[in-house]
DNA sequence: CATGAATGAGAGTTCATTCAT
DNA sequence: AATGAATGAACTCTCATTCAT
């Protein structure tokens, strides 16, 4: 397929690509290498070549993946303007980039799952920086006396899990709407509604006191 | 091992019990038949004859974890006392079962992250059920003008999706924290913690309308 | 299926017959135990208490076959009339019980195909018999000086294996000539045209002498 | 074993060989993966590679098989010389090829013993190249008015089905005349005299007319 | 850098056969 | 006599990985 390169960096690049649609679609397991190699159109023993074993080829997705939407939502994060407003680009940015390469949210959905058991330091410290990114937005909104009851982790999962797996379900979520037509499954939502949405909804979540609620007026 | 017992459903249950735990670990490509034989003291041969094969016995899985949660939160639910504590109910008896059996989220979260490419209807089927029940519960809750602004699906995610990130990444947030001792990651937050605090979180962000919020006083 | 006999003959007629016509249909190696106990309606355990195991069944399969053509062939001769007429009851009665019982020719050439790996003297023996007769025929016309230049075992085959292969390949020849409607496989032939052309052929290759052929006149 | 060759068409040349003597020799079901890998000094997932399953490996045989022995016949038969001389040629070829690839006859009846269950049109297509071949020979006989009375499937069988028996039989019947002295079985024929014989009586059985036999002067 | 041939270690699945009831 | 549960040995096929070119 794809004229013999003699381009390292070119080769690399198209493998990682490649695999990580393999990956994300079909898991770990099921990935072979000869499947990549042929979605490639590159010969299977180059796999090895770049990137010593299967294991190996993993870790570099995972990093790369990784890598890109972490720089996306750090350069693009408005950084330090307002906690408020910096929530909602990490949110929005965060969304944006999934829904525009959905590989990714099914791939870290899949290696939480395992409890890492797949994969090194690497990804695992890459997660941990996203993680540590909304970490001190949030930290920050306390120390302004803005957000209350701030327990990062869970609100962490709250918006990029629901995230991840509002993206990852999306085909099966119209597949359960088209069985069942009073179920609503959000099916038509697009991901702008969705990650406003979620915005809204845990801008609330934030900023409400537990005991006031809506017993304010 | 396990004594020969030539009593077909305490065979079959044996080998549902430990072929659970082993996918929930491993996934389902990296369990292997010789591992659940081994795992339950039983001859290979008997999952294929209980089965017929590797898939149906995942199948069999599923749909026995996914039955018993559902008993689990439908039984226990205090059906239509009020839909805040049918909320609360739900919550809370999800989170308790999945701590109790933390097979249950990697499964599912694995099963999602494929968009069901493994399986087959009964399985897909439960987790709709899952779905009706929480969605029925806030639909309730929007009729009677206690909730507002209603997604169902997000909310759903909101709740089982992070309840099963906090129940799978258990291990993995120890061993983050372990690392960066700054880093707050929950890992010692109980199971009833978390879901007070989902509970909680989930409430205000039900209750208080969006153009309300803080601005009440 | 059938109710339990409780009659240990009939069961093992009755598996007997089953057997048959599977092993004839798919060969020994491809028919199983499992196959054969549901199409008798019988317990697969049956097989072994029975028949010790699978090449006991086979056997008494063979036997069964053979003991029944040989039967067969041996009273319905005319014998000792004279050669000729024990040698069109031979033909003919051997076409008509191979068209009857399908089975048979093909368990026979499977048999000679593999020079008898499979099974024991009882079969050979029987195979035997069967040779030893229509020898004993075509002898007894050498003596009485109408047949000539007789060599028993090419003319055994170019009888009996003529018509076993075109017992079994008729389905096959059908199927080709379905094919090729110019190709005369002989398809619409009934046993007896068959069974008439072989006697007539074989009867003329029995009396001519070989120098004397068509130059008489 | 073999030295590892690292061409191609050498090593897949090499499984056809050993496969066909396997095959013939055990059947298909009896004749193993390993076994034919080890036979041939190569890894065993060298024939998954090269013939996709064991399916893919024994419709190769048969083709390789085939192929070869429709053109050597082909090749020799001094075609259009005569009728007799070319029927001459087919017996002969036929049956001294036979005698030389002992496996042929063997894999050839098996075949035939399924109704061709097992294989692919290429198979079948060869077995009716050569039907057709003596079929265009005995018509060419019948249009000089050399032949009389001919049903070519008939006497397609009489011949090949014959020979096919008596090269496969051999051990058989060596067997058998070792343990009876007195019956002939034609064990220490060598093939010219079984195709002389052959071809005597068959001319014989061609160019008499039916009436007339020995009725002659 | 790139390829196709080759390998070894399993994995899933089948099946004859035995055991306990 | 009859059954269903259980077993162990094989068998086909797959796949990550390496080698020779």
């Amino acid at each position: 397929m794809a004229k013999q390169t003699r381009d390292a960096e070119a080769t690399k690049a198209n493998i990682i690509q490649n695999a990580m649609m393999l990956f994300a679609k079909n898991g770990y397991d099921a990935t072979t290498a000869d499947e990549i190699a042929k979605e490639c159109g590159v010969n299977k023993a180059m796999i090895f070549y770049y990137f010593k074993n299967k294991a190996g080829l993993y870790s570099a997705v995972m990093s790369h993946a990784l890598e890109a939407i972490h720089n996306e939502v750090i350069t693009t994060d408005k950084c330090c303007v307002s906690p408020l407003a910096d929530l909602e680009a990490f949110i929005k940015t965060y969304a944006k980039y999934c829904d525009a390469h959905p590989y990714l949210p099914a791939l870290i959905l899949r290696e939480l799952s395992d409890s890492g058991a797949h994969l090194p330091e690497m990804v695992f410290g890459s997660l941990r920086k996203l993680f540590t990114l909304l970490s001190s937005i949030l930290k920050e909104g306390e120390t302004q006396g803005i957000f209350h009851n701030v327990t990062p982790m869970i609100v962490h999962f709250m918006i990029v899990g629901t995230i991840n797996l509002l993206v990852t379900t999306k085909p099966l979520r119209a597949n359960a709407a088209a069985l069942e037509s009073e179920l609503d499954t959000c099916s038509e939502c697009d991901i702008d509604e969705i990650s406003d949405y979620i915005f809204t909804k845990i801008k609330l979540l934030l900023e409400v006191k537990n005991e006031e609620n809506i017993t304010c007026a």
